[in-house]
DNA sequence: CGTGTTTATCGTCAGGAAGACGACTATGAT
DNA sequence: ATCATAGTCGTCTTCCTGACGATAAACACG
């Protein structure tokens, strides 16, 4: 068996889905947009589209991003922080199921993507066809509360996201990528929020600034100076240059 | 901007890569085929092929699997024992850089497969074109020691074997997984092996029986009976329930 | 049959990390 | 002035881990 018989092979259209995530009021939200045409038409669907002939599959994804917030990725390798809004990009995993979408055959690499609370909600693309979803909702198990249960998500979005929310949620424990959803400079309230967005828990604010503190190589005071947010200020800081956190952050189970 | 235009989308090539690990006298090796035609002919690459027209990501992997060494897919939901050899068969990442092959638009979905030792060599395939080689021995940066280096692995394969690896040795650090490299009954100290083995550290058999044996729903006692393997007698176990190990297996660092 | 070797298993002890929670500080709101 | 809100520093207890001593059960020798 010839396993790179270039002659005979079946095409397939390869296609990239973003899975944005935000913290915004305490909420962990995805980006969804509204299809305008079939199939799922009037549905929301994660943001996505063909990967080009002669793109890379993230690059792709980093001008899909793009195109829909604006948002320029931040090299994971680059030390110098990117000026502007930059966000946190990588691959999630690829779902190729032979009826995923009716039409075609289509393998679509879904992307993760983590960016802090935007202020302007969309540069790009027409208004009310794309906005922030708090995830809950969009993976609630149909039957909503009162009568604003909204439909899932077109094709296998929902599992898409599910996949995209499970790796968040399990990769800021034991890695410093919480501070993607947090603006250049930060508090150790604001990232215990996005904690406990992320984990939907509550933390206890006095082990949570002992641990983050105390992790070498996660925060670095940032000019020392201070913010407010309600009482007292609180000290700035950034993003230190380690990505994997030893001793990991810890999920509170249960 | 239509996200899925049926009529305009540049077709690829699909297929899956597997990186198959297993522990064989106390080292971690790959299943590595070799190449009989070009480009690359001659040399080392993983096992792969394309994904058929009407075949999930996962059922191509699964089968190709099974083509090139008898094993079957231990399906991570299914409570069942399968009774035969079977194998942990997980998704690992997608690999589509466009000059990744130099023929065409390949994209490449790789899949990480954990085996025990087998008996059997490969019953499919023709002989001395396949064989398990030490990880190590493959992705030594180039000259070795000696002059039995081997030619680095075909195409981005070497990239691929090494994130494969990575996933291997941190996955084993808060889940089961490091029983799939075992046969369905084993002791402790054929398990530390493996987490040695794939580690590439030395353990102390005192604290690691403590923990295994501590942590619940890891391993579970089967029969009590004991083997021989060199000095006193030792209880043989089975995989248990448990997939996520909490706590979780510390790594040695440095 | 003893002795040494190998592997398995149990115990002990010190150091560190984490959860629970008290106390104090610095702002703004009333 | 008082209260509410957040941030920051400590303490205490408990659990986990690494280091390592000790014992147990097999086998290979002489």
């Amino acid at each position: 068996m010839s396993p790179y018989d270039p002659s005979a092979y079946p095409p397939f259209a390869v296609t990239v889905d973003l899975v944005v995530l935000t913290v915004r009021r305490h909420a962990l939200c995805a980006l969804v947009v509204r299809r305008g045409e079939p199939p799922f038409q009037g549905r929301w669907a994660l943001p996505g589209g063909f990967v080009r002939a002669d793109e890379d599959l993230g690059a792709a994804a980093a001008r899909e991003l793009a195109e829909e917030t604006g948002l320029c990725v931040h090299d994971p390798g680059d030390p110098t922080p990117a000026p502007g809004a930059g966000a946190h990009l990588e691959q999630l995993a690829t779902y190729g199921d032979p009826k995923r979408d009716p039409r075609m055959r289509v393998v679509s690499v879904a992307h993760l993507a983590l960016a802090p609370d935007l202020p302007a909600p969309r540069p790009g693309g027409d208004a009310n066809s794309v906005r922030w979803a708090p995830v809950e909702e969009l993976l609630s198990p149909e039957a909503g509360f009162g009568d604003e249960s909204p439909a899932p998500l077109a094709f296998d979005h929902a599992r898409i996201l599910a996949d995209g929310v499970e790796r968040a949620r399990s990769k800021i424990e034991y890695s410093s990528l919480a501070t993607a959803f947090c603006p250049p400079e930060f508090t150790v309230g604001e990232l215990r929020r996005v904690y406990e967005a992320v984990w939907g828990v509550a933390l206890d604010p006095r082990n949570f600034h002992r641990k983050v503190t105390g992790t070498p190589g996660f925060l670095v005071p940032a000019g020392g100076t201070t913010t407010r947010q309600g009482g007292r200020p609180a000290q700035l800081f950034r993003a230190g240059g380690a990505t994997l956190l030893n001793p990991p952050m810890l999920r509170p189970e249960v």
